[in-house]
DNA sequence: TAAAGTGTATTAGATAAATAGTACACTAAC
DNA sequence: GTTAGTGTACTATTTATCTAATACACTTTA
């Protein structure tokens, strides 16, 4: 499983972003238990610290449960998955429609690039 | 005029991205002095330093050209400007679509919420 | 009981980024 | 010539992040 860290952002904070995304596209799914902090951070490559750190803000959504000295799951209210995943949709499509605007772009010029994006198959590996 | 800087990123690299921007969208006209670092510096509220730092790399994009001891100008090579843009744009349209489908989306989902998003009138303040 | 595997806490060191303060060489304007 | 305003360079300090290396309390399992 690739984790793609980059530098120019906090590796703590990317880690966070992968796992809550990893919850709300299934990856990790409701009620299944988490690999361990040192496995995961292992696997990724990452000083245990650094993951333990990306959990500690994780805790705070509510997407995981932390059951001391046995480990961490998924919470099981999918409607708090749902809405997590709604919530970053929302600040995805905000935070792209804000740049766009900001490169002079209208909302019209912006659905036409989206559509041809869309019809392009060739634009998942770039 | 808003720098909005916040810290979950260098600092250098965010007053870069925003430079570029004020270019590509003629917020810094072609041909424009631009003003100097010290100015800059202190409307964003950040050291000179900092600021150099942002400038020395834009350098390379060609898009400011510094006449030493007098100052910067943007460049008058419109068709460079117009580059920059478009690639902007397509590494806009491209994160986004990438962050989209990690989440789960089908690209007829994210052509059907890029719509709804854009007929919606008070997405701008969010 | 003993061992292995959890989450968690602590201390120390390394590195990058930002700030602060100063200085230099040059140009333009007075 | 003098002064003000450019870009640029330099050192030192502070802060945040990441790493490294332990250590502890607890649960599960053998």
């Amino acid at each position: 499983m690739a984790w793609e860290l980059n530098s120019d952002r906090p590796i703590y904070a990317q880690i966070l972003e992968k796992l809550q995304v990893r919850i709300v596209c299934g990856t990790y799914k409701p009620g299944e238990w988490l690999p361990s902090v040192r496995d995961l951070a292992a696997e990724a490559s990452v000083n245990p610290n650094t993951m333990q750190r990306a959990f500690t803000e994780l805790e705070r959504s509510g997407l995981v449960i932390t059951q001391r000295n046995m480990g961490r799951v998924v919470t099981q209210d999918v409607q708090l998955i749902e809405a997590a995943k709604h919530r970053m949709a929302v600040t995805q499509m905000n935070s792209f429609f804000e740049n766009m605007r900001q490169l002079g772009y209208s909302d019209g010029e912006i659905i036409s690039l989206v559509n041809q994006t869309a019809n392009t198959a060739d634009n998942t590996n770039t």
